[in-house]
RNA sequence: GGGGUGGUAGUUCAGCUCGGUUAGAACGCCGGCCUGUCACGUCGGAGGUCGCGGGUUCAAAUCCCGUCCACCCCGCCA
């Protein structure tokens, strides 16, 4: 490029700027060559702008414009000009000047690239992961990254205003039993000890609390070695938040005022306080902690209205302890026998054996199983589901884990299919109070819902040794339409408290002090009371982006195999890396 | 670990059910022509490991088995 100095975007021509002469670089997105005169877009960030190369204004520019191909790196010197009045282009945002090319310098030349750097591209995303390069070209690509640039910025800067200190903590630390599965970094130095890269900062922003910092955050990344999905990756950006002396209230407003600021970027306001649900009303109403409040069709339990039904399904769950829940879809002349007949197989998936159906007509219970329950049964029913002429109830009999994944998933797909949802409402809530341990069947033990930190509730406290599984937490999620955004909770910040939990989660006195010494070593020096949250980046910048994939917001995503198809990472190393490691690959 | 969808030209796809001429289309690419286009136009051309391996068959893109990769879901992910 010479001497030349790059002075405008190619985005930035107006109007205003006729007769100026100004230098553009750029890539050149198309070529259109009429024999005489030679039309280059060139593309950068901001923009697209047309240049126009005339062989009566200046041959030499002409000349070398006959030799450029897509994806060319170019620099122009010209003037800004009106374009002709039949010839402006309104679909550009330079459409009404065009630049006239006094001089052009190849920069680079360019393979043909293996896609089209175009907005509307049907590429095959692992195609496009590959070039990555390429493909965060495209205008609707960067668009996504400046979004999601522009939304860290705001929390961080509104963090900032509220008094909060961001601090970073360490990327190699200790692994910790409970939880996801770790990625682990082996140790050179102490061979056959390894680091673990963190699935969270948590256990430092407590340390931090108890260092009286106070107010702390972070825009941080996290590692947990999982299977993925379309919303989950390997590694992922939290923004972590903690903060001492406060109660749930204190979080909620918080981050209540955070989502504002974030979702202003949208242009979308807020109706402040959220709802709030507890997280046992959330299970009886959606059959899900983190419903999509956006539409009713509730759920209604009727295992007790039809636990002496005639029909076996019903009687043995009730009797096994399980559950008969009922949802009712008004105007159900819309389920169509066949729809009707594919609900088991949406269902299947979580373990589900069948969906009872029985549609309301003015002659009667029209249903299979209608033969089966008597009278008043059948009145209990349409009372607790609130079914009217013309609905259709839907009946699920199993485990209640069964029961309520199958209907809330049914849910959302009837929700889906009968246009209920109505697409352009934001319903945020936060749900609470969850149970603070769950029993694992895999394990044969209590474990931690959120994390082994969570503070009880404090009129529960009690029940910590005889009936550990009642014991509800000061936990809270923030859900929005039905995708859990974050969550957090006030943690424990008494030593024995923090050792009475361990106990319960079968960690041993030895093996506490052993894992968890620091922390419980830290309760004991005057650690105020705290808590805190972690909402998640990539899946804000996904949602609010409208990105059907966390993929379309991270620069470099992994695939669902956990791996980089540009890079081509993970890879093998040179065995003299594990010799020095002390490692030996097994098999 | 399990269930599902897909893999054919650089790209997006058709062909596969019912095995049988030289595996097609569009876009892109290359060359010629063209002085106001912006999805430029027009004429011509090149381009294929039918994901990979094995099997059945006189004959396989097509049928069978295995395997790899990508995506969606269940399990898993406090």
């Amino acid at each position: 490029m010479g001497e030349w100095r790059r002075t405008s975007e190619c985005g930035a021509p107006r109007r205003g700027d006729i007769g100026r002469e100004i230098v553009v670089m750029g890539w050149v997105d198309g070529r259109r060559d009429h024999g005489g005169v030679v039309f280059i877009d060139l593309r950068d960030r901001s923009g697209l702008v047309q240049v126009v190369f005339n062989p009566e204004e200046s041959r030499d520019a002409h000349d070398t414009a006959g030799g450029l191909r897509s994806e060319y790196v170019v620099a122009v010197r010209g003037t800004v000009r009106e374009r002709p009045p039949e010839t402006l282009n309104p679909s550009l945002a330079t459409g009404e000047v065009e630049i006239k090319a006094e001089e052009v310098r190849v920069l680079n030349d360019a393979q043909t690239p293996p896609f089209g750097i175009e907005d509307d591209t049907n590429v095959a995303e692992s195609t496009r992961l590959k070039y990555r390069y390429l493909d965060l070209r495209r205008p609707a690509a960067q668009e996504k990254l400046l979004f999601r640039h522009r939304l860290a910025k705001s929390i961080r800067d509104y963090l900032d205003r509220a008094g909060y200190v961001e601090i970073e903590t360490p990327i190699l630390t200790r692994s910790t039993p409970e939880g996801a599965r770790d990625y682990l970094v082996p140790s050179r130095v102490n061979q056959g000890s390894f680091f673990a890269l963190p699935q969270s900062p948590q256990l430092f922003k407590q340390i931090l609390m108890v260092a009286g910092m106070d107010r702390y955050f972070q825009i941080v990344r996290c590692f947990r070695d999982e299977d993925l999905r379309a919303d989950r990756q390997p590694e992922f950006t939290q923004v972590d938040i903690e903060a001492s002396f406060v109660t749930p209230e204190a979080i909620y407003e918080l981050i209540e005022g955070l989502l504002e600021v974030a979702f202003a970027l949208r242009g979308i306001a807020l109706q402040r306080p959220f709802p709030r649900l507890t997280y046992d009303e959330a299970i009886a109403r959606y059959g899900i902690d983190r419903p999509d409040t956006r539409f009713g069709l509730e759920l209604a339990d009727v295992t007790e209205a039809l636990r002496t039904a005639e029909l076996r399904v019903f009687r043995e769950a009730a009797e096994k302890g399980g559950l008969i829940k009922a949802l009712a879809v008004p105007e159900g002349g819309r389920l169509s026998r066949k729809d009707l007949d594919t609900l088991p197989d949406e269902v299947s998936q979580f373990g589900a054996k069948g969906v009872a159906w029985a549609r309301l007509t003015p002659e009667g219970w029209q249903s299979p199983i209608a033969k089966f329950l008597s009278d008043e049964q059948r009145r209990a029913v349409e009372v607790a589901t609130g079914a009217e002429q013309g609905s259709v109830i839907l009946f699920l009999a199993d485990k209640a884990k069964v029961v309520n994944d199958s209907l809330a998933h049914l849910r959302l797909v009837i929700g889906d299919r009968l246009g209920m949802i109505p697409r352009d409402e934001n319903a945020l809530l936060w749900v609470t109070d969850f149970p603070l341990f769950e029993y694992s069947e895999e394990e044969k033990r209590a474990v931690a819902i959120h994390h082994p930190f969570t503070a009880p509730r404090d009129e529960d406290l009690e029940l910590l040794e005889s009936a550990p599984l009642k014991v509800r937490s000061r936990a809270y999620d923030v859900v929005w339409n039905g995708t859990e955004i974050g969550g957090g909770s006030i943690r424990i910040h008494r030593r024995d408290i923090q050792e009475r939990v361990f106990r319960q989660l079968g960690i041993g006195e030895e093996e506490a002090r052993a894992k968890f010494g620091f922390l419980l070593d830290a309760l004991s020096y005057g650690a105020p009371p705290h808590g805190g949250i972690a909402l998640g980046l990539d899946r804000l910048a996904m949602l609010l982006s409208g990105s059907a994939s966390l993929r379309d917001v991270i620069a470099f995503p992994k695939t669902q195999r956990a791996a980089c198809l540009m890079t081509e990472a993970p890879s093998e190393v040179d065995p003299r890396q594990l010799r020095e490691l002390g490692l030996k690959i097994d098999g």
